[in-house]
DNA sequence: CAAATTAATGAACATCCGTTCAAAAGCAAA
DNA sequence: TTTGCTTTTGAACGGATGTTCATTAATTTG
């Protein structure tokens, strides 16, 4: 056997890159095979190679992805502080829960970076957390925010907001809306606006 | 050769539990292997079965070890929910800055745990969050905090003040000190008291 | 319909994996 | 000093690992 009818590169690239993101997030890149993504993909591990050059360019490709994502989507607020910072606690909280499989990873696999990996993709995530210091240092100065340290306050905050990823589940007791209003209250008091 | 000059039980296996400790941290369960952790003590793979029944084992002994140290430090406090509130930040952020690589492992290995192991070690970290809810809870019904929902503030606390360890550094710009007083100030604003 | 291109196979590579165990050597007690 | 216990070696087990590549079949192009 060799190429199977109704194969196209097209179908099976995405196929592949969905796999790998689910068994990732679910077992951890270490102990995912490539042996095992090919098996779900319904494919043999030699043609995985068509679509990335190994598997650690597999991994780095997904969190690049994901933080390239957040960093288009997370467009700087217009407004005051207050509302900049309130339309950011809602973005994070449902752009994260919208896909927790790519935070996982980006969170997780971090030490399974090869050095050059790693500084590229700690710089993106960096400038996403640039943006959310930017609001707090800007309240700060215009007297809306009761904050002295905002580094601090924006890792606090993003530790928290991400935190939410760690329990929520779709259909359970609490809606979205609900989620991100008990975090917005939390948040709004924290830097005491 | 076969048994080596020196070599004691009393000193092999606590420098195996320390060296799997480490590596787990560093590399992730599923990327440390057995010939790892016998090379960085300084023994071949087979000696590591005198001491663990499988890789497993080390892994799960490492956590419960930390979890039931954490629990058995965090004393539920005495006083009015405030200052109680108060002691259990500053012991969280103290105790888990001291043990960062326990840490790491017992917050990111869960996957890697079988089943029954999973549920042991769950149990024992809800144990440790019931602590902090029913300060809140206490608390929200005593009048001094503004909490409506204290399973949602209690996760939202926790992962706050867990992601000190993600940045936090001996020596770094901020002791240990000014962090507490830091977080303890988000955390007391946060929960409206 | 023929030729060119694309996409997959499946075997092979060297290496590593967790784990077992008989044999050997150091140590402690008599 | 001899005996018995403790501790480790080193080889071996079957199987899994990431990756390469010649081959072959399906599809697209002309």
């Amino acid at each position: 056997m060799a190429r199977t009818t109704g194969s196209h590169a097209g179908i099976t690239g995405p196929k592949i890159r969905q796999t790998a993101l689910r068994l990732f997030a679910q077992r951890g890149y270490a102990a995912v095979s490539m042996r095992m993504i090919a098996a779900e993909v319904g494919v043999q591990a030699g043609a995985l190679y068509n679509y990335t050059p190994d598997k650690q360019s597999l991994l780095v490709d997904l969190m690049r992805g994901h933080l390239e994502a957040l960093l288009a989507a997370a467009v700087p607020a217009k407004g005051d502080p207050l509302a900049q910072l309130e339309q950011f606690v809602s973005f994070h909280i449902r752009f994260h829960a919208d896909r927790p499989d790519e935070v996982f990873i980006a969170y997780m696999e971090l030490r399974n970076l090869e050095p050059a990996n790693f500084t590229e993709i700690e710089a993106l995530r960096r400038r996403y957390e640039d943006r959310l210091e930017k609001i707090l240092h800007d309240g700060a100065a215009a007297g809306v925010f009761e904050v002295t340290d905002s580094k601090i306050v924006t890792l606090a905050i993003i530790a928290m907001l991400t935190g939410v990823n760690t329990w929520f589940r779709d259909g359970g007791r609490l809606s979205l809306d609900e989620v991100v209003a008990q975090y917005w209250d939390m948040v709004r008091k924290a830097v005491g606006a």
